[in-house]
DNA sequence: ACAAAAGTGTTGCGTATACACCCATGT
DNA sequence: ACATGGGTGTATACGCAACACTTTTGT
């Protein structure tokens, strides 16, 4: 039973970002017997570090391995835990009664948050409560069970700030892509528009891109140029960070 | 017993940050029986929300109330619960032998630091296991059981951090002080030396400090102003942080 | 008078912002 | 040829960094 793999008190949920079609999108599942969506999330194994057990989420749903996540905010008050939810799913019989005790217990969760890359993950996996895991848009999100609302904005808002002290798109990205695909990405995580010619110097004075010398064609205009990240300069740089002496 | 007043495998560790005498400090616990040192810390009662239980730890030391306090990071390595100084404390007869199965299990540890005004506080309060609880300077530190070493230096680190989006001061300077003493704060922590008149200019163009119209005397050298904290306009920058769109 | 720290202003430089024109491509 | 978006440069403003002299107070 869960109680003789897991710590007990202790979840993890984890807010999956992806970026598609100019939307930022997140990974949710969609309960059975229920019409609330859930974050993914997990327990974390008797012997499994905290880090290590929210990737390992993370791979589960989405197949991909060494992927940016990050702790973000621990959730622990007691009224997050309004089982409500959970007693529906035991009366309809999607949870086995027998696991009742642990669903029903009180859970400290912490929050991270992930960027993944949308078109590597494939299928996202179900498990045996879940109905459906599928994107879905920031800006359309259904209801959200318990306080995965709150979770999400939380997530959404630490990565608004993380923006401006550290590079990003490396994961959100495919390999190749044009600066306007970039920007694009940065105006809707920011939710604002920002000046193209501005946007196109700052990138480059971070020198985290390389230009792989090709183009993108088909398109009825100009055709742009194709960038990549250079892995080692953004490394480097999101562990040195930004602007860390833009002061005094 | 513990199981059936907290969750279980949960704990809470305080950084608690003072300053005095031109030293960050730190408040630490000696433990009965051990040459080590911890941090302070506690466990999360059944019906207690994770972050009031952490403001009740800050208090039960320090006595104080409504005091800047902040998760900074959850630590949850397995490896970090070498229980050593445990079985040690059980054998010198420190721990209730009955509470020796609370004590060995893993625990996932929430991080919290918090700043105090250092004069504010009086004696720090002891508990059945320490033999000592006190300020100890950032610049040599004792050593820490477990991984506290590593706990008090992400907090720190994270103070570093925070200080360049926030204003800080409110919390770890006496109610008046000169300009000079909140530079001398400042450069501790972020340890380097900041040049006089820049970091007046800067400080005064936050609008956070108001003019006491006093001075402090007795000095052998010209009286500095005193200056306050403007309340309203301190809680107004920490919310709102600063230079967040200083890009793009 | 002297020592010790406080108060004050200016200049340069780098970086963010605002803004407009030409270029390449597909239809 | 034309529409659409891509690429480029310049001028201005603001903020950080560097730096020196005068003022006040206690001894």
């Amino acid at each position: 039973m869960y109680s003789q793999k897991f710590l007990s008190s202790i979840s993890i949920d984890c807010v999956i970002f992806g970026f598609h079609s100019n939307e930022l999108k997140v990974l949710l599942l969609k309960m059975k017997e229920s019409d609330g969506w859930m974050l993914p999330g997990g327990f974390v194994g008797l012997d499994q570090d905290l880090n290590k057990e929210a990737s390992t989420v993370l791979e589960y749903r989405t197949g991909l391995a060494d992927i940016f996540l990050r702790q973000f905010y621990v959730f622990g008050n007691v009224a997050r835990a309004k089982t409500d939810h959970i007693d529906h799913l035991l009366a309809k019989g999607a949870i086995d009664p027998k696991a009742a005790k642990w669903f029903e217990q009180r859970f400290v969760s912490i929050g991270y948050y992930a960027l993944v890359e949308y078109s590597k993950v494939k299928e996202p996996r179900l498990d045996y409560i879940s109905e459906a895991c599928t994107w879905m848009p920031m800006n359309e999100l259904p209801p959200l069970l318990l306080d995965h609302g709150e979770i999400l904005d939380k997530a959404h808002e630490t990565l608004k700030k993380e923006l401006y002290s550290q590079p990003i798109g490396l994961n959100l990205l495919p390999e190749e892509f044009t600066m306007t695909e970039l920007q694009s990405l940065y105006e809707t995580i920011l939710q604002r528009t920002i000046d193209r010619r501005n946007f196109r110097r700052k990138m480059l004075s971070m020198k985290v891109l390389g230009d792989t010398g090709k183009r993108r064609t088909g398109l009825g205009h100009r055709s742009p140029i194709l960038y990549t990240f250079d892995r080692a300069a953004y490394q480097t740089a999101l562990e040195k960070g930004f602007q860390a002496s833009a002061f005094f």
